[in-house]
DNA sequence: GTGAAAGCGCTAACAT
DNA sequence: ATGTTAGCGCTTTCAC
C-alpha cells in the first residue's frame, strides 16, 4: 500500500502545476482553464485515484466546510439533525457532531473540539439555551462564530433561532378542545426554564382567555416532560373538586402519562378525558393521541438557510424564526 | 478581531521553539518537559487564548482524531449513535458524519466526503450490509479503513460487526409466550433482506422446534418493519382456520400494528392474544408492551472498543461480536 | 492560461 | 531538555 496521491502526483502526470490542478478542481474566479488541461488534469486524478485532502485544503484557505451540530440526538433533536444534516451535505458541508450537556465543563470540552477541527459555523438543537448563566453563550459569542440555535431560544436575544410555534400550537390545542365543547381545560406544562415549556403555557394561557373561559391556576399541575409529571399532573387535576374534561400536555411523553392516570381511573378518552399532546412523537402514534407537528424537517430547512446568511455576515441583528405547526386530530378528543 | 493565535505566538511568548509547545501539548514519547518550561507555555497559551489547530496537526502527524458516522440517525440508530459519540468523545475522537443512503450515488459522495476529511476510522450503523452488491463494502475495504458495524453483518465477513442476540431474542420471546401456556404462535418478520430480520426469523422457528411445537409455515405472515406490515399480517394470521393465540412481531413498530388489527377485531390484549415485540422502543413503553432489550448503550461500547483494536492492526480477521439482549415482560403477554 | 513560491499551523526527525 | 528544519497537501498572489 503507498501513500495516498496527492496534487502533486496529478500536477506531475498531467505535466501541469499544482495551481493549475487546484483551479481545476474548484472553480477559479479569474481566468478559465481551457478544457483540454482541464481534461488532462481530470483523467490523471481519475487514474491514480485522487482525492483532494480536506485538511490540507482548510488549512490553506481557510474554510474547511464543516458545520458542528450540538444535539443529544434524543427523540425530537434526532428528527431535526438528521434533516439539517441532509441540508448542510447537499450544500457541501459536513457535520461535526458535539453533545449537549448538563455539566458545562464536559461541554466546554466539546465546544472546544468543535473549534480546534476550525468548524466554519455552528448549530445547536434545543439544550436550556434561557439559562442566563449559561457559559456556551459566552463561548459562542467570544468565538465570534456564525451560529443558530434551533428549537430554543438564548434568553438575551444575540444568537438567531428557530423555533416552532409553541404558542400557537398550544392555541390550536385549545381551540380544537373548545370546538370539541370543552370548557374546563388543564394542562400540564413542561419545565418553566425551558423556552418551549415557557412558550406553551402561555400559549395555553392566552388561548383559554381569548376562548372567553376564566383561567384557573389549579387547572395547571406538574413541570416536565415526561410520563411521570404527566401521570401526577393528573392526578392533581382529577382530584380537583371541579376538574377538567380535557387536558393539554407539553409533549407527547407528559400526554402519555396523562393517559395513564386516565385509564388508570377508569375514564374513557375521550368521552371521560380528552387530551391533546405536542410533538407528533412515536408514544402520540402509538396511541393514536391527538397532537402538534412540529415539522422537523422544516425547521431544519430554516436553520441551515439562516445559518448561511449568518455566515455571509455577522454584522445583521440575530433573529428568531417561527415554524408553523399543525394540530393533527387524534382519538384521544 | 485579529488573527487565531497559533504555536508560534506561544513558543515566541514563551521564550520556547514550536517543537517544545508542541511537547507540552502532546506529551512526549521520548524526554520529559520540565515542570518549569511546562508552565511557561501553558500560560503564554492560556494568556493569548492559544487553541492547537487539529486540521495542522492532522496534517502534519497523519492522524485526525476523526472517525465518520455512517447512520439514518432513525430511530433504533439514534439510540446507539450518541453513546457511540460519547465513547468517542471520552477517548480524544470526534464525530463526522454521513447518511446511509438507499442511492448508492448519494453515499458514495457522503463517503468520499468522510475519506477527504482524512476520518481515521469509520462505524457504520445498520443500513443493508448484506445486499451482495452494495458498493459501499468494496469502498471501505479498497480505502483500506479501519471500520465497525453495528447493528448489521457483512454478508462476506470481512469487516468486523457488532449486533444483538437477534436469535435468542427471538428464543427468549417464544419461550417467554410457551411458558404462559401458548401453543400457536405466530410470527410477523422484519425485511428477508435484512440481517437482523433473517436473524429473528431463524430465532423464531428454532424457538418453536426447541419447544417441542410444530413449526408451521402459515403461521408466519408478512414482512417488514411498520405498523401497516404488523397489521395486514396479524389479518392474515388471525383469518387462520386455526390461528394463533400469540404474535411475535420483529420490531415495536410492526407489533404496534399487530395491536391495532387485534383490537380492530374486538381481541383483547393479552387474554385473546398475546403479543411480544422486540427493540423496546417508544411505542412499546407507550403501549407497555412485551418486548426485547437490545442495550444499545452496550452495543455502542463493545462497538467502540472493536474499532480501537482495528486500528491497531488491520491484521486480525474480521469477527461478529453478539452483545445479549433481555426480555422486558408488559402487559400485552 | 499557467507557473513559481510563500505560506497555513503543526509534527517529527535529527541536532545540540 | 530543547532548538532546527523539513515537510504535510493545498491555496493564492504575483509574474510571465
Amino acid at each position: 500500500m503507498r501513500k495516498k496521491p496527492s496534487c502533486i502526483d496529478v500536477a506531475e502526470m498531467a505535466g501541469v502545476s499544482t495551481a493549475t490542478v487546484s483551479y481545476v478542481f474548484n472553480g477559479r474566479r479569474n481566468a478559465n482553464v481551457p478544457d483540454a488541461t482541464k481534461r488532462r488534469v481530470m483523467d490523471a486524478a481519475e487514474r491514480i485515484g485522487y482525492r483532494p485532502n480536506r485538511l490540507a485544503k482548510g488549512l490553506a484557505g481557510g474554510k474547511t466546510h464543516l458545520v458542528g451540530m450540538v444535539t443529544r440526538l434524543d427523540t425530537f433533536d434526532a428528527r431535526i439533525a438528521s434533516p439539517i444534516r441532509g441540508e448542510l451535505s447537499n450544500r457541501g458541508y459536513q457535520v461535526l457532531l458535539a453533545h449537549n450537556q448538563t455539566h458545562w465543563e464536559l461541554e466546554q470540552r466539546d465546544f472546544e473540539q468543535l473549534l480546534e477541527h476550525q468548524v466554519d459555523a455552528l448549530i445547536c438543537i434545543s439544550g436550556g439555551w434561557g439559562a442566563p448563566e449559561r457559559p456556551l453563550v459566552t463561548w459562542v459569542l467570544e468565538a465570534g462564530i456564525p451560529c443558530v440555535i434551533v428549537n430554543d431560544r438564548e434568553a438575551s436575544g444575540r444568537i438567531d433561532s428557530v423555533v416552532s410555534d409553541n404558542r400557537g400550537g398550544a392555541k390550536a390545542a385549545i381551540d380544537h378542545l373548545v370546538s370539541r365543547g370543552h370548557r374546563r381545560i388543564g394542562h400540564v406544562p413542561g419545565l418553566e426554564c425551558v423556552f418551549t415549556g415557557r412558550e406553551r403555557e402561555i400559549g395555553y394561557a392566552e388561548a383559554i382567555r381569548d376562548a372567553g373561559l376564566e383561567y384557573d391556576p389549579d387547572l395547571v399541575q406538574g413541570e416536565g416532560y415526561d410520563i411521570k409529571t404527566g401521570y401526577d399532573g393528573t392526578r392533581k387535576l382529577l382530584a380537583l373538586p371541579n376538574p377538567p374534561s380535557a387536558i393539554f400536555a407539553a409533549n407527547d411523553a407528559n400526554a402519555l402519562g396523562v393517559y395513564r392516570a386516565a385509564t388508570d381511573l377508569g375514564l374513557r378518552i375521550p368521552d371521560d378525558l380528552a387530551i391533546v399532546g405536542f410533538g407528533n412523537e412515536r408514544e402520540a402514534e402509538a396511541l393514536q393521541m391527538t397532537t402538534i407537528d412540529q415539522h422537523p424537517d422544516e425547521m431544519a430547512r430554516v436553520a441551515v438557510e439562516r445559518l448561511f446568511v449568518r455566515m455571509r455576515t455577522m454584522e445583521l441583528p440575530a433573529v428568531t424564526q417561527t415554524v408553523p405547526v399543525t394540530l393533527l386530530p387524534g382519538r384521544t378528543s
